[in-house]
DNA sequence: TCACCGGCTGTTAGCGGTAACATAGCCCAT
DNA sequence: ATGGGCTATGTTACCGCTAACAGCCGGTGA
């Protein structure tokens, strides 16, 4: 009534258009468009021709409110600068294929406010499951993904407990392997750097674990350092040439991540320091990066990939017969490299 | 009739649950949570009581419906693993943030056919704009994204027509005028290392420039070579090698990317050769990486920050007044850095 | 006294699809 | 002929929310 039919040349389609240009019913049309129920190939035809012709791209918010599903899964993540969270994102990716799901992503920039935030839009538009990094969230946060009524799957960390499923490494773990591995190979006066963002939880529990090791093994950290902001490669750099100077007795660098750690290499290598005969070196994530440099710099794979992957089979519903609530330990892989003395 | 209402606790909560728990109409509820038209301010306490104690979460699906309107704008990049689109996707996301428009980014590998599937399920969402990396695209694309009736803006890139505004660096241009440079700093047995992705249309716009000016020199490429896939750090140390074992007299190296032109660098100084006495090198990006490297490869910005807060603006309709169609072209620095000698 | 206004709240009618059920032919066995 | 079982298509009633408009109320100026 208030509007003239098809007297707007650029009005959106709908299926009533592709209805009446291919003279069927509008059911017929979505039955097409979907693959769904019987058609006759001829009114197939007919209708995607009519489809295709006309342009017409369907409506999901209508189809998704009609059919109360939506093909979407939230991930939350903390950063896209990082490197590792797209390989997660990948691994997610790759899984959810063919299973007519799609991952949208959404970026916290390591806020918990922001966090919150970014759940509660997410979760507006209903998607059919969450995978959220991390384990630590604001109450507000932990309730709404308990309520939201769908699978939730938190990963990379599996220390600490879940809303619902878990898929993830303990980083405590990996921290105390790494320290094992150091003081086995007789290193004694032992340094870290890592980022001081008050919200890397995982950066914070590997540096946890990592102490503990030492401290059962009567040390405690040499020195340490911390850095947030601009280029991890240059801030490696830096930092690796400040605890040099600070404690020079210092024979082996435990960083929080790979970049920095790739710093601190190249750092040490111009200066002509003996690695890993003066000065050990160790990094955690296993980038891709490291294959490009001088020297392969000891590190400890997160099994980034496989995180993805397991948690979006579980969004999928890959494991029907559990009620959700699992929680799956990975276990990372120390790659020594040529950065710790063998 | 058919679901005995109020029976499954775990039920997703509406507007009527808020209503009913607050004693006021949907409409007024409503109101409220949008912060739109009058009310009272005792009810509105009320209101925001009775759904935070509920824990309710609105339904933008139904919301969008209703409203026809989408708060979402799509962001159809080639890759994430680039650090080049994270900085853009910064850049869009910071200008939007305080504009209620929300990004949602879609990756399509370098895919044309993939980015056609990606576009088709982005519009089908009736996206309030959508930013699409490059001009290259399908025919179906062009159309899909021609027909929307949103604005549509191509980022990058500006050497083509685009569908609707633009926003980039002429990539042409930026070859060429590392090409003057490289031949004014007196190298003349040039080579290029780049992506043989046969979809990377810029990189290859900055080959075309590239030659172009050596040509208008009176020269042509020394050498070439391509790679695709693996850690981008160590194909550029592998194809450094190569060329320079294949054509010994080559006196520059021109990269496609600022990583392959970083593995270039590190390789060149751990052989001792004189950089950039002997052998100049450049990429292309200026990625923050390269400040951690022991000295500085020359480079060319290529604007990524502005050109999403550019893209974000014209979508966010800051220009108004302009009826779209705009092409905004940005003009990258270069940085000489200390691998072209002076 | 009364029309009128502005602030607040409610009612109605969709938005563009889809689930569920109804229907119309048609073929075949009984 | 009759009923039953197909297949192919149409009809109806929503999904959860919002635009648009209607209604109510107390105050105000004529």
């Amino acid at each position: 009534m208030t509007k003239p039919p098809s007297i707007d040349p650029r009005r959106t389609l709908t299926l009533r258009d592709v209805s009446e240009a291919s003279g069927v019913s509008e059911m017929t049309v979505s039955r097409v468009l979907r693959n769904r129920g019987d058609v006759s190939i001829s009114t197939r035809e007919r209708v995607l021709e009519a489809a295709r012709t006309l342009g017409y791209v369907p409506n999901k918010i209508a189809g998704a409110l009609a059919s109360q599903r939506v093909n979407l899964v939230g991930v939350i993540i903390p950063s896209l600068s990082n490197m590792v969270f797209p390989e997660v994102l990948t691994g997610i990716s790759d899984t959810l294929e063919d299973t007519g799901l799609q991952p949208v992503v959404g970026v916290t920039n390591y806020s918990p406010e922001r966090e919150e935030t970014v759940i509660y839009e997410m979760l507006s538009w209903r998607p059919s499951g969450m995978i959220v990094a991390g384990l630590e969230h604001t109450d507000a946060a932990r309730a709404m993904l308990a309520q939201a009524g769908i699978p939730i799957v938190e990963i990379m960390d599996i220390d600490g407990t879940p809303v619902d499923s878990a898929v993830g490494i303990s980083h405590r773990r990996a921290g105390r392997q790494m320290a094992e591995a150091i003081i086995a190979a007789g290193y004694r006066r032992i340094a870290f750097c890592g980022t001081m963002m008050p919200y890397d939880h995982r950066a914070k529990k590997r540096l946890e674990g990592f102490e503990e090791a030492l401290a059962k093994a009567g040390l405690t950290l040499a020195d340490r350092e911390f850095y947030s902001g601009g280029s991890a490669l240059l801030k490696g750099r830096e930092m690796t040439d400040t605890v040099l100077k600070r404690t020079p007795d210092v024979d082996f660098i435990y960083y929080s991540n790979d970049m920095i750690g790739a710093g601190g290499l190249l750092s040490c290598l111009e200066k002509g320091i003996d690695v890993p005969g003066k000065v050990g070196l160790a990094g955690f994530n296993g980038v891709e990066l490291l294959d490009g440099l001088p020297r392969h710099l000891a590190t400890m794979d997160a099994c980034r990939l496989e995180i993805g992957r397991r948690a979006a089979e579980i969004i999928a519903g890959k494991h029907e017969g559990t009620i959700g609530g699992e929680v799956i330990e990975l276990f990372p892989t120390l790659q020594p490299g040529d950065t710790i003395r063998a």
